[in-house]
DNA sequence: TCTTGCAGCTATAGTCGCTAGAGGAATTAG
DNA sequence: CTAATTCCTCTAGCGACTATAGCTGCAAGA
């Protein structure tokens, strides 16, 4: 029986992360001991794995939620998994594209920076002027592509 | 001079986007006519097109300011610019071949499925167990990928 | 045994970048 | 003049966490 910490540990997923995941039913509520703290067997261990797994390639909560629920009931046809995990590499297809063509455009940006002052900055200036892009990632669509973070 | 909504069709940038961005500062205060509606002019739809480009390529609204603010006292030197734009470069980088190592693990996964009861679904052990990974999606600094939407 | 210090607990609020809705006022088209 | 549209402010919600506050539990060293 683990703790959440060395679940955590195990699993690579944080402590905080674990107990969301435990709010939001994604997790079932583990067991306690005496002192009310949770302890967590194999099979919550290999449910997170599978959680952390399919974060890392990508898929939404509720795709894994949805995943989940299929892994639960295994006499079903894989048909509606086959068809997510398809849906997410279509997803993943256009995310590629965009980002590529956007990287481009960064180099081109800033190949042509001479470093001098900001009056000749070309970064400033192709930001400010769409005349400048090679590119066209002016046309919608391109909201998905904006990461979480930097 | 422009209302909102015209503002909003010439940059593209949606109505309510444009008054949180005058909410955090991003856009200055612009003027009112006499019934109380926003009046934007050239300098302000500029601002707006910088803005709206810099989110286009994945800038951070923070990264944002800080280009806007280094724009407005041309005499500095532009390597500041230059840096903000080389980590938003590295950060496209990154993002990219983890997309590429992501899209190659569900092509993976979806050429071994075949189709039948989940019992011997791939898609599901794949996802469960890390040992069938090509791919090292397992070591950190994975959460930056994951996408805002599906 | 005592104490120290970390790990765990709950609950709430904050993050980012918007988006949606309520409930009104102003403007514009017919 | 009326009706439709656009605008206003304000608040709450999204996803997927992350951080903080203020506790309690537990294991190891003195």
């Amino acid at each position: 029986m683990l703790t959440i910490g060395k679940l955590s540990e195990a699993t690579g997923v944080k402590v905080p992360t674990i107990r969301y995941y435990e709010q939001i039913a994604l997790l079932p509520e583990p067991e306690r001991s005496t002192g009310n703290q949770r302890l967590y067997g194999k099979a919550a261990q290999d449910r997170l794995n599978f959680i952390r797994h399919a974060r890392d390639l990508g898929f939404p909560l509720e795709a894994i939620r949805e995943l989940l629920g299929l892994s639960d009931d295994p006499n079903r046809s894989c048909a509606a998994a086959d068809q997510i995990a398809n849906r997410q590499l279509r997803a993943v297809n256009a995310r590629i594209s965009r980002l590529i063509a956007l990287r481009d455009e960064l180099q081109r940006m800033l190949q042509q920076c001479s470093c001098g002052t900001i009056a000749d900055c070309r970064v400033i200036e192709v930001l400010g002027n769409h005349e400048h892009c090679a590119h066209d990632h002016h046309e919608g669509a391109m909201a998905e592509l904006i990461p979480p973070s930097m």
